[in-house]
DNA sequence: TGTACATCAGTGAACGCGCGTTCACTGATGTAC
DNA sequence: TGTACATCAGTGAACGCGCGTTCACTGATGTAC
């Protein structure tokens, strides 16, 4: 169903309709679905057509992980600005992995891709970890988060947030997620727990 | 390099050969390389054999997924024993994740392979986390855990263990990892992190 | 403004490959009498 | 203990398929004069 109206000749910008196709494809079936052929004709295009823009198949994969990477950046930025920034930016992580699972697969198989030989792929990574720091270190200038290596701690909270996303969106948590609303619900009590910590308070609050 | 002694006509047990073959081979080259008319020449059949032990390449997949589970609680059953129950066990599921990254990463592939179908792979799996559970209330009998729900304060020490596991394989903790000891050390801090919890305490200790 | 030509972005046929699966078969084993 | 036969576990040829990639090509565009 590809709505194509008077294709002309030159695309105009196939490069980034690859991409984009790339991405859609994941969204629909997986990350078995990703071919090169199968993204061209998604994009309206010979199958060939790719190789004008991407060196091979691997070349089109860092592109898709890049722009995965930005598209996550761009939903976890607003968290910045919230009043309770680490429960908010939780919930944009882990839902951003609910709502593209396969792309979210894709962005973090380093198994395939070595994020460190694709400089601009190992930079878009770094603006989503980069907020995840500022924000421990508005809730440290609070006093809210003790006053430890903030990126360590940012490490740490970014460790509870993948897992969390890798167990919901691998179908592994199904007595939270099956439930109204567990999802957030869990999210929310996850990052209490890591705020307050397992051992006993002796005073609360 | 196949090291076969005088191979007779029956196999004998090549059910359980072809799990082992395929855990092999996901070993040495990632999960591309599990096929499987690889799978069968790794076990030194021909590659029609295997579907006298199982239906389909799904089939096999699930027999080696449970394998995985099935060798994954092997490994953390010690913990249970262990005078620092949450460190050890925090540190045995990484290193299995770091030793096997291809079988966890098969085992985890809900996406695929869909858990609750498949009654003894689920069984598997609720083995491993059972083991959470019990080190969780273990923990809260001698005082040292809030006596919250044991079930869901686990399935948050779940996933903080998983996403450290799956940052780590995925090669997306550098930082870390490339330090001498960095792994073993960023395990502890994350599990201590946990503990005490990142809002400060008015008295330590 | 018009023409010549280099360059760029697409096409479609063709390739080799390895995969999952099927099929008719054969060799080995177990059991009834 | 020996034989007949059903059953089980393996083989090898063959299939259809879709993939990544190459190649010679053609259509469209930009630029120099």
């Amino acid at each position: 169903m590809e709505s194509l109206v008077a294709k002309p000749y030159h695309h105009g910008d196939l490069k980034h309709a690859l991409v984009a196709a790339g991405i859609a494809l994941l969204a629909e079936g997986g990350p078995a679905a990703l071919d090169l052929r199968k993204v061209a004709r998604k994009a309206g295009v010979s199958h060939t057509a790719p190789y004008r823009h991407f060196a091979d198949k691997r070349s089109l994969l860092v592109a898709i992980a890049e722009e995965g990477f930005i598209r996550l950046a761009e939903r976890l930025n607003p968290a910045i600005a919230d009043p309770s920034p680490l429960n908010t930016i939780a919930i944009a992580y882990i839902h951003f992995a609910v709502d593209e699972p396969a792309l979210m697969r894709e962005m973090f198989s380093g198994l395939t891709i070595d994020r460190l030989e694709h400089d601009s792929l190992h930079q878009a990574s770094k603006t989503s970890f980069s907020m995840l720091i500022q924000i421990i270190q508005q809730e440290q200038a609070s006093g809210r988060c003790v006053p430890d290596n903030a990126e360590r701690l940012a490490l740490v909270l970014w460790s509870l947030l993948h897992g969390l996303a890798m167990l919901i969106i691998e179908n592994q948590l199904p007595m939270v997620t099956t439930q109204p609303n567990g999802t957030d619900q869990f999210i929310a009590e996850s990052v209490d727990r890591l705020i307050v910590g397992l051992r006993p308070r002796e005073r609360t609050q």
